[in-house]
DNA sequence: CTCAAATTATGCTATCAAACATAAAATTAA
DNA sequence: TTAATTTTATGTTTGATAGCATAATTTGAG
């Protein structure tokens, strides 16, 4: 862990956020370039809180993120986990509400604003990345609501796989080709897949004894993705 | 239940319509009114399954729709309720994907589509618009997020209740301002709150023994709106 | 109208997952 | 380092909800 603020090659992150973005107008570039701030943030700490007012689009330039709501009975749901390069809390900007989630930094993470009514103007006039834009909420929507499907009716052990399966998805594997490249507590599992902590942490023991995973601490090496996904799909 | 095709009266359908896009100028109208077409579906048809294509926007212009996905166990999970006037499979069509739901006519339905490659030329030229949809969107996925919280957190009493909350702020009250203006089978009820057709019948009665709604068979009378809530806020 | 099918109702049983308890191991702080 | 705290692990109990069975009622088709 750093021990004092990390250095942030804004020029870089720039350059990043604005890859997002197709086929940007350089009088565009120019008002992002003069509208966004840097700011570092330590594993752990909160970037946002749901009830927060949106302050700007918010990218994720280094660092993994997950994105929770609180409970009815104090156990967490977490609904995203991002990665950078890429883009958090813009549901809640372009709904014009307040954050319906909490953004929490995983890992040492960069988080770049670029000022809300900055890019609002840019949207306003630039119907193109609208559209752009439109279609990537409305694929998220497609997935949350199949989320909303398989968080209700699969079982334990089907959930806890198609999580695994997730992540690996989302974040992809390390050098080796096996081992998840996220780490995560089994409480973060247990609220990524909708269950107790004690029973991700048995499930999780009982798929590695099947040897379907192998686990050290929160290294998942998975070994049998047929198997896993096998597990997934019938629930 | 009408014998053969219903009469519809085009003009009064497409001016419904548009009037829930903002500021259409005169050419984007006329580029509507020259892609709708109109059509009928009886209490029971099916609009569109999961999995088909979408061929344009599709508009409700008369009659209730539910749309479900089918579930893992067969159980089917319905995902949002329409009422006109409003769009149906918007979702599928902006994200470029098939249908993701079934769209099913709770009610004898009047829908029109306007015409995919019109509409989405539109939007191209109009960011205004394009906003005003992605905002709808951005709400939407909001909604879905929550529902994922409350349908796997919640215990059955605050489900159903919930449920109950949410068709009284979609469709309202009859004109007691009591009964719920919509008319459900117990195994909807029990498709829109996450458990077995036995549980909503066996809960539904609960609630009518506690004097919280009345009940005739499909007809559900809310008599007390509060307590409803705090069932459902207490999960 | 008459019969068949679907829906609603209710009781009983089985089971999955939560809750609780305890302890070991790992991490963090002093 | 040691002590405190958090995380992980595992066993047992409890409880909510699904599953099943049966019957009454309603709806719809012919």
């Amino acid at each position: 862990m750093s021990r004092h603020s990390y250095h942030i090659d804004i020029e870089s992150v720039f350059e990043g956020v604005c890859g997002l973005f197709p086929n940007l107008k350089p009088e565009e570039r120019e008002i992002i370039r003069n509208n966004i701030t840097c700011q570092f943030y330590r594993k752990g700490e909160i970037i946002y809180k749901e009830g927060d007012v949106p302050q700007g689009l918010v990218c994720l330039s280094k660092g993994k993120v997950k994105l929770y709501k609180e409970g009815v009975g104090g156990r967490d749901q977490i609904v995203r986990m991002a990665k950078p390069i890429g883009f958090i809390g813009y549901r809640a900007l372009f709904a014009d509400e307040n954050y319906s989630a909490t953004a929490e930094a995983l890992e040492d993470a960069v988080v770049c604003i670029i000022e809300k009514e900055a890019f609002m103007g840019i949207l306003r006039n630039n119907a193109e990345l609208t559209l752009h834009i439109l279609k990537s909420v409305a694929t998220e929507l497609g997935f949350s609501t199949n989320r909303t499907v398989t968080l209700t009716q699969k079982h334990i052990r089907g959930r806890l796989a198609e999580s695994l399966i997730f992540l690996r998805d989302t974040y992809g594997f390390e050098d080796d080709g096996k081992t998840l490249k996220v780490y995560l507590s089994r409480e973060d599992l247990a609220n990524l897949s909708n269950m107790t902590t004690s029973n991700a942490i048995r499930t999780l023991s009982g798929f590695a004894d099947e040897g379907v995973i192998e686990l050290d601490g929160r290294r998942i090496k998975i070994l049998d993705q047929y198997r896993l996904e096998r597990i997934s799909d019938l629930g």
